[in-house]
DNA sequence: ATGGCTATTGCAAAAGAGTGCAATAGCTGG
DNA sequence: CCAGCTATTGCACTCTTTTGCAATAGCCAT
């Protein structure tokens, strides 16, 4: 897969180390739904190999979104999830405070305002992945009956 | 103040009591510094008065955000910060990745993203406090030299 | 002013996330 | 293939934030 290559390269060009431990939570994100928590990268990980800890979970999703490979989101509940991307690309998500559903904005949609903030602030802005709060189509028509 | 009357209003129009903790933390949030931390208001309250709960702060805090007076942001530190809105009225801010500076974005630089978004995907988005990170300019000269 | 309903609080403990350190195990050069 | 260097791991612990629960105290009707 691309991701394993792409991860394989990024370690060794950068002096770190190809660990089993590292290779299972890159094939577990493959496997779990797409905006996973830790715990249930561990959770898959754990069903593989028990010689896992959930704190070498946590370092290798932190290397993984140095390397761009895994995004991290915050959707407002306690809990960050990761997202593989490569699978998607560079995209952002629109929350709606409602009912909790995703939408997906691709990078091409922010692209002025990243432009904009650049001629404002001289401000060179890479976002990531934003969260944008909201309402989606559905509640906003719910709220107005209301 | 106005704060201490939006509060009070809509604690009242909801069925939510008014305790001397709510006042309390309130009032904190006006003295302690604009991105303050929990710990940080917990400390400026507990000064006042030692009859405030950490987990009473927290609470309030969120209280307050639902009431759209106080903005959570995250720094990416492993620690939340707060600010009190009103005082600066709806806003963002740019976070640079290499020297941690704030730079303050109005509401109105957003304003067409939001439009772009309703457009393509009728969704009524409300960012509350977007924190987009990149590069300032100093940071951007500075990796270029490298 | 009083009593009752129930929101709110403090406490303690848990959950999520991250960190320090000694032991382990990848990678590289010989 | 082996030895050595050091990145990485697991463990235990810390820090921040959240939650359950019994006790307390605001608010409203009388």
């Amino acid at each position: 897969m691309c991701c394993e290559d792409t991860f394989l390269k990024q370690l060794r060009e950068r002096g770190f180390r190809l660990t089993p431990q590292r290779e299972m939570v890159l094939r577990a994100m493959h496997e779990v739904e797409a905006h996973a928590t830790a715990e249930e990268i561990y959770a898959r990980v754990s069903a593989v190999s028990s010689a896992v800890d959930l704190s070498t979970v946590y370092r290798t999703l932190e290397l993984l979104q140095e390397f761009h490979l895994v995004a991290s989101i915050d959707l407002g509940d306690g809990q960050h999830r990761y997202e593989l991307l490569g699978l998607h690309g560079p995209h952002h998500h629109l929350l709606c405070r409602a009912c909790g559903q995703l939408v997906r904005v691709e990078q091409g949609e922010v692209q002025r305002l990243i432009e904009g903030l650049r001629e404002a602030h001289g401000f060179s802005a890479e976002p990531e992945h934003l969260i944008i709060a909201g309402l989606c189509e559905k509640c906003q028509a719910g709220s107005e009956e209301a």
